[in-house]
Formats: structure tokens, sequence, C-alpha cells
RNA sequence: GCCCCCAUCGUCUAGUGGCCUAGGACACCACCCUUUCAAGGUGGCGGCACGGGUUCGAAUCCCGUUGGGGGUGCCA
């Protein structure tokens, strides 16, 4: 069974919680999936998480407390002591306003069986009496989660680091509630730069930002796995093969850096893995957007299959898709004044220019090979070669001096437009 | 303060006493390829935190120190 379980003070808005559950289908969690319980709310079982406390001071391992924080801050300075020495245990109070129900810690000492970690034993001594329901009769955190597992019957709990500390509390109140406690095993923590967990103030951990990104759910999910956990033999595999691979205690013990550079790397490769069909339907959403930065009408999906080889290898993400080919679908080319002052300073420029439109008017078959030789060859009249010939025309066509090949651009532009941008060209030389 | 966890290149890591002159990946640099830019190929840079033990032998085991992180709420 697994259980998502964010206890945000947002957990409660519904748009929140449908993103939790978006996000999770992105990474091919269903919300359909039996296993899984879908967000929890903590209102939905308060009232379980209330008798549960109640039952406790029944058996005697939980009382009544009516000390605030003030009492307890004056007797500590009066003993010079800290914390909460578990005043109230033999008092028997009973229930009453602002009254908080604590837990009895018993003596001893507490070992948490961990999978990834170890045996990890804890003095009781050094936990105090802590409390399970506040004085307005609300179940902490602690308890809630306590019960939540008990009544859904969880085997394994699997969770951050951060809770390594109070899971002796969850186990003490697993005992007395008379329940075999589950398997733990607390994994390492994901830190940002300075070494600190991250937080959803200070670093972006929604997955839905990275989706949003143009980052590829296989991609995220195959880097997010090699942190905290070492694949056997490629980093780049398949999920089929990591779900066969991993063993809970091959688990690092180290927090991990969520590196951005080392996930593009992964998209990159994820991305050039794709297919040209499902390239294109992972590109969509960005394809037609309306910053694309072309008119969306004019998006030609025939146009775009023909160069996805192309553009794949030139994307880190799949919103740059868009940027590669934007200027086969613009009616004009945006053009970079920099790129184009440079291009046509050189000294040949712009007769290599008059020529190759001369040439293009004239070829017989319209494809790459035949336009790459005709361009060749006027290059080499110039004593150009072809990385020195092709920038006039690339200039011309797109705009820009860095882009995707030439010639199987234009063989997809088509010769009347590509002559049309030419011709243009020449004019705005004039 | 107290408790707990952790410690190999900048980052993610391989390494469980000899195969380690410490291997890979990302990043970075150089070169090659090349129709620009990418991609790809080749090479380079770069690390066992420190101090004591144990041992014929230690990145690996033990102790300590230092450093980092987490926890310690009538937060979640």
């Amino acid at each position: 069974m697994l259980r998502i379980e964010d206890t945000d003070e947002d957990r409660n808005r519904p748009e929140w919680t449908q993103g939790i559950i978006d996000a999770l289908a992105w990474i091919g969690i269903s919300a359909d999936d039996p296993h899984f319980e879908g967000p929890y709310l903590q209102s939905d079982y308060t009232q379980q998480h209330i008798a549960a406390a109640l039952q406790l001071v029944d058996t005697g391992n939980a009382y009544y407390c009516d000390m605030t924080a003030a009492d307890i801050e004056a007797r500590n300075k009066a003993e010079g002591s800290q914390g909460y020495a578990g005043w109230s245990r033999d008092r028997d109070l009973g229930p009453g306003p602002g009254r908080v129900v604590r837990f009895r810690v018993p003596e001893g000492t507490t070992i948490v069986r961990d999978q990834v970690r170890g045996d990890v034993e804890f003095d009781n001594a050094l936990i105090e009496d802590f409390v399970l329901l506040r004085g307005n009769g609300s179940p902490v955190f602690l308890l809630a989660n306590v019960i939540d597992d008990v009544h859904m019957g969880i085997t394994h709990v699997l969770r951050a680091e951060e809770h390594l500390s109070n899971t002796p509390k969850q186990q003490m109140l697993w005992d007395a509630l008379g329940s075999p406690p589950p398997v733990w095993g607390h994994l390492p923590l994901l830190v940002n730069e300075q070494r600190k967990k991250i937080s959803k103030r200070r670093d972006k951990v929604a997955l839905e930002q990275y989706r949003a990104e143009g980052f590829l759910a296989d991609a995220m999910v195959n880097y997010l796995m090699t942190l905290g956990w070492t694949p056997k033999g490629e980093e780049i595999q398949p999920w089929a093969q990591i779900e066969g691979d991993f063993r809970l205690s091959d688990v690092h013990l180290s927090p991990a850096f969520f590196d951005l550079k080392k996930l593009s790397a992964f998209n990159g490769d994820y991305i050039r893995m794709l297919s040209p069909t499902e390239f294109l339907e992972a590109c969509r959403p960005w394809l037609l957007a309306p910053d694309a930065g072309y008119p969306i009408d004019s998006f030609d999906e025939t146009v775009f299959l023909a160069m996805a080889p192309h553009i794949q290898p030139r994307c880190v993400t799949l919103a740059d898709a868009p940027g590669v080919i934007d200027f086969l679908f613009l009616a004009e080319p945006v053009v970079d004044r920099e790129a184009w002052t440079k291009v046509f300073a050189a000294s040949e420029a712009v007769a290599v220019l008059r020529e190759t439109k001369a040439a293009y008017e004239s070829v017989s078959d319209w494809n790459a090979e035949a336009l790459k030789s005709a361009l060749e060859s006027i290059g080499a009249a110039h004593d150009l070669k072809l990385g020195k010939a092709q920038a006039p025309i690339r200039v011309a066509v797109s705009g820009r001096t860095v882009g995707p090949p030439l010639f199987e651009a234009l063989e997809v532009l088509g010769r009347d437009e590509t002559l049309r941008r030419l011709r243009n060209a020449e004019a705005a030389l004039n």
C-alpha cells in the first residue's frame, strides 16, 4: 500500500491535491492503482486519531496534563532543567479545557530496525513525554501518522532520514497500541547546493514544474533513482531494469545533491532516444504554445517530423524544440542583426548569396544533396570551404548563424520559399 | 545544549583488507569529426577530511577529532 502523505499546511486545498495526483500520474503512478491510497487528508481521520489517544489514556500509556508552555518554561527556569520531565504523570488528571494528552514514554531503550541504516538505538530517558492531543483536542501529526498506518495495515514505512529521530516515538506508539511496528527504511535526504534539505520555500521541488519545463518523466525518474542508489551497469537504463535490480539494502546513507545539470544531461539522452513520432507528441504542447515563436496555425507536422532527427540532438528540454525550427514556420525569418552584419562583412558573402540564388533557381532535383553540392561548387570557385560558404545562405534563410543542418532545412522549406528569402536578403543588402 | 545520521574528484558515485598508480558518469578543458550549432569520438583536469590505532598490508576495520546534515513544538 502506497500512501502519499504530505502534511503541509496547504494539504486541504483541492487544487493542491489534484496537483499531486497529476504529478504522480506523470511519473507512472496512477490514482487508479489499487496500491495507491491517494493524498491523505487528515480531517477525514481525526475521530480515529482522537479515539486512539483516549484508548492510550485508558491503558495507562498516556495521561492528561494541564501545563502550558509558559508553565513548563517557568518550572524549567526554577529547577535549572529543560524539556518536559513528565510532571503530570501521576497527577491523575482527567480531561478538561486546555489540557493536552501526553504519551507516557517507558523506561529502557528503543531500537529502530532500519532496512537501510541498520539498527539505531535510542535511550528512552532522552525522549520526553510528547503530546498526542492538543489542548483544543486535535491530534498531532505524529499520532495521526501512526494511527493511519495501523488502520491501513502498513507494513513498510519508507521515508526521508529527517524522520529517523522521531521514529522511536512512533514505534513506542505502535507497541503501546499492541501492533507490531512496520519495517522501517530511512532514505537519504535530497539537498540543495547549500547542502540543506530541499524545501518548498527555497528550492524547486515540484514535479509539475519539471514537467512544465520540458523534462521527460522517464529521464526524471531515471535520474532520481541515481540519487541514493546506484544502477547496475549504465546510469541510463529503463525502469523495468531498475525495478528488477533495486534492493532497499543497497540504498546509500549520505545525502545527495539534486543537480539540474545532470538531470539535463539525462533529459538530452532520453530526447535523443525518442522516435520522430514520439518526439513530436512529447513536444506538441510547446510546439503549439502561444509563445512558440511563430503563428500556431503555420506549424506543419510533416516538416517537423522530417526535421526531427536534426532537432532532437539540439534539445536539452522539450521546450527547446520550437526555437530550433521556428524559422521554417515564420512568414519572415527574425534576423539577428549582429549575425547578419558579421556574415555579410566577409568579402565573398554577397557574391555567394547571388550565385547560390541563381544556381538554386535552376537546380533540377530540390533535395539536400543537390543543394549541398551546388553550394559546394560555388564556394570552391571563391576558394571557400563549405563551412564558410553556407553562412550567408543560412543567415538569409533563417536569420541566424546557428541552427539545424542547412540543406535539410532548405529541402523542407521548398524551392519557392527558399528563393524568396534569398531574394529578400539580396534586396536588403542593396 | 542534548540525541541521531553522514563523510571517496566541483557533483552523483564504484569500492565491503591485497585486483587501487582509486574506476565510471555529469560538469569543465583540449583535440578529432563536421555544413553552422549541437550530437558523437578521443584525451585531460580533478578525490579517499584529519589524527591515532589494528594488520605483513587500510579508501575499506576500530577509536577520537573536525566538518556537514537531521531531530529535539500544543508545526507538518
